[in-house]
DNA sequence: ATACGGATTGGGAGCGCTCCCACCGGAAGC
DNA sequence: GCTTCCGGTGGGAGCGCTCCCAATCCGTAT
C-alpha cells in the first residue's frame, strides 16, 4: 500500500522489509555508505518514498552517541539581557553555519538560577554536541562548567581572566580606540566614556581603549563610569557625567544603547550633540541610524562573529583543533561626532 | 571510589548497582515514581550523587517517545526578518515558560530553502514534541505541513486564511483602531497609513483597524501604502506619501521599524514631527523610545505572546485542548502625535 | 578448473532508558 | 489460620538505529 501519510512513522526495519533487503543496507543507503549495489540502493530509495519514511534523530542520537544539535547558551545576570538586538544577529549568522553542517540549534537563556542549573545538565548529560557559550561575567560559574564539561565549547567574546582554548571576538581594544581617536580628531579635548559593566571583558577592553587613545593624545582620561549596556542606563550615566565633569565635550559610549541613551539626557538637559557634546557609540546597532542625530560608531561584524562560533564549532566537533578568531571592527562615521 | 568527575558517563546500570538496588528501582527513584522504600531512595540518590550521574536523555527521548524540547520556528521569506528585536522578546517569554515545564528550546529559522526543508523534516520525524510558529506569510508551505504534522502545533499571530486550532495572537485590529483615532483626536484630518506586508495577517489587521477608525471619523481612507516592516522600508514609504500626498498630516506605521523610518524620512524631508506630520506606530519596541521626538504608538505584550505560546504548547502536550488566546494591546502616547 | 581478493550482504549485539509484569512478603480481612 | 491485597522489587522486552563481523558472492588470476 502506497501511504505517505500512515498513523504510525514508519521504521528502518519497514523499509527494508518493503524493499526486500535487511535492514544493515537499508541504513547504508540512508547513510550514503558504500558497499550497497545500485539494484538495493535504489529499491531503498523507492521504498523509502512510498512510506514516507523519515529517519529518527533521537535513536541515531543514541546508536551514535551523537545528537545532531548545538547549544548557544547566553549566560548573562537578567534573562531580559537577550531582549538586546546583539543576540538576534549572533544568531541569525549561527543558525545558518549550523545549518550547513546540518545541526539544529538549541537556544539557552542562563540567566535564571533554573536556567543554570539545566544548562550545566545539558553539559554533563551530553544532551548536544557542542556549545556557544555568551555574555560571561566575571566569576561566572558557567566558565567552569564549561571547562569541566567533555564536550566542545566555543566562546562568543572571552570571559575575563584566562582565554579559552576556543573563542570567537571582536577587536574591542582596537575598535574603541579608534573610535575614541576619531573624537580627539574632531577637536575634542575633554573626552569621558560610558563604559559598560566592568565585570565583563568587553566591558574591560572598551574601557582600555578609550583609555589608550586618550593617553596617546597628551589627553587625561577620565575614570571610567559604568553602565549596565542599556538605553537608560546609558541616560542615566550621561546626566551624571554632566553633573560631575561639565566641561565635557565628547563620549565613547561603550554600546549603541548606551550612546542613544546619552544622547537623549544631553537633549533633555538642553545641550546640542555634536555641537556641545560629540558622542559615540560601539556596535552599529539599527538603533544607532535612528537616534537624531544618528550615532557615529564602531561596526562589528554580529552575523559573522555567530557564523564563525558555529563554524569554529563544526570543526571541533570534526576532529579538528581551529585557532581563535579575533573579528575586526571598523569606524562608522554618522553625524553624531 | 569517589569521583564525580569520571571519564565516562556513569549510566543507570552502574548506579543501580552502586546502590545494590536493581535498574528498575533506581529508575523510579529518578522520575520520582511511587513504590520505592525510603532505604533504596536514598541510596539510589547517595549512589547518583557519588558518580556524578546525568540521565542520558536521548536514550530517554528515545524509550518514552518524547524529546523534552519544542520548537521555535520563525518562517519569513528572509532570515535577516529574525534580527527584527520583536522575536528576540518572544523568546524571551517562552524560554522562561518552556523552562517551568522543563523543555529545551530549539530555535529554526526557516526562511531559508534549506531551512524550510529541515524544519518538514523535524516535523515528521519527531524530532520535538511540538511547535510554535511564527511569521507565516499568505500561502506559506509551512501551514500546510503543520497541519499534516502529527504534533502539536501553536501559532504566534495567526496566519492568513481559516483560524487554526491553537493560536496566541494579539488585537491587532483594536489596537491599530485605537491608535488611529487617538491621532484623528489630536486634529489630524489627513491620515494615511505605511501598511505593512499584506501577505501577513498582522499587515492586513493592522490596516482593517486603521480603515475602521478613519471611516467612523468620517474622513477618507487612504490606500495601503505597503512596506516591508523595516526601518529603510519606512523611510522610503514615508517619502513615495510625501510626494504623492503633500496634504498628509497624520501617518500610521503599521510598527515602530517602520515609524522610525517615517520620522527620520520627514526630518530630512524638512517636515516637523508632529507639528507638520504626526506620526505612530505599533508594537512599543525600544526603538520607538529613542527616534526625536519619541513614538506614540501600541504597546503589545511581545514577551507574553511568547510565554503563552509556550504554555499553550505544554498544556496540549498534557493532553488538555486550550482556547486560542487574544492578548489586549494599549495605547503608548509619546511625543510624535 | 580452482583458488583468492574484494565487493556485498544480513545477523546480532548493543546505545541507556522506561515500563510492563510476574513475584515476594507481610498486614488486613474473614 | 487462611485467603486477599498491596507496597515493594527485579527481570526482561523493547524504543529505532548503527556498526562490527562473519558469511556469501562475484570476477579474475593461476
Amino acid at each position: 500500500m502506497v501511504d505517505g501519510v500512515s498513523r504510525r512513522q514508519s521504521t528502518l526495519d519497514e523499509v527494508a522489509e518493503h524493499a526486500g533487503v535487511s535492514r544493515s543496507v537499508a541504513s547504508r543507503v540512508l547513510n550514503n555508505a558504500p558497499h550497497v549495489s545500485r539494484a538495493k540502493r535504489e529499491a531503498v530509495e523507492r521504498a523509502v518514498r512510498q512510506l514516507g519514511y523519515v529517519r529518527n534523530p533521537t535513536a541515531r542520537a543514541l546508536a551514535t552517541r551523537q545528537t545532531g544539535a548545538a547549544a548557544l547558551v547566553v549566560a548573562g545576570e537578567d534573562p531580559s539581557i537577550f531582549a538586546d538586538p546583539f543576540f538576534a544577529q549572533v544568531i541569525v549568522g549561527a543558525s545558518a553555519a549550523l545549518e550547513e553542517a546540518d545541526l539544529h540549534l538549541m537556544l539557552c537563556l542562563a540567566a535564571s538560577e533554573r536556567g543554570r542549573k539545566r544548562v550545566e545538565d545539558l553539559f554533563r548529560s551530553q544532551g548536544v554536541d557542542g556549545v556557544m557559550l555568551m555574555a560571561l561575567r566575571e566569576d561566572d560559574p558557567l566558565v567552569r562548567t564549561a571547562e569541566e564539561a567533555r564536550m566542545p565549547v566555543v566562546f562568543g567574546g572571552r570571559p575575563v581572566g584566562p582565554a579559552p582554548r576556543w573563542y570567537v571576538d571582536v577587536d574591542n581594544v582596537g575598535g574603541a580606540r579608534e573610535v575614541t581617536e576619531y573624537l580627539i580628531s574632531r577637536g575634542r579635548t575633554h573626552v569621558a566614556t560610558i563604559c559598560g559593566r566592568l565585570d565583563t571583558e568587553a566591558g574591560r577592553a572598551r574601557y582600555r581603549g578609550y583609555r589608550d587613545a586618550v593617553l596617546a593624545a597628551g589627553l587625561a582620561p577620565y575614570p571610567p563610569w559604568e553602565a549596565d549596556f542599556t538605553e537608560p542606563g546609558g541616560a542615566a550615566a550621561m546626566t551624571g557625567l554632566l553633573a560631575n565633569y561639565p566641561e565635557v565635550d565628547g563620549v565613547f559610549a561603550a554600546n549603541d544603547n548606551m550612546g542613544a541613551g546619552a544622547v537623549r539626557a544631553l537633549r533633555e538637559a538642553g545641550r546640542t550633540v555634536p555641537a556641545d557634546v560629540a558622542v559615540v557609540g560601539f556596535d552599529d546597532l539599527a538603533v544607532a541610524g535612528v537616534t537624531d542625530p544618528p550615532l557615529t560608531t564602531v561596526h562589528q561584524p554580529i552575523a559573522a562573529l555567530g557564523r564563525e562560533m558555529a563554524r569554529m564549532l563544526v570543526a571541533i566537533v570534526d576532529g579538528q583543533d581551529p585557532t581563535p578568531l579575533i573579528l575586526p571592527t571598523r569606524l562608522v562615521t554618522r553625524s553624531s561626532a
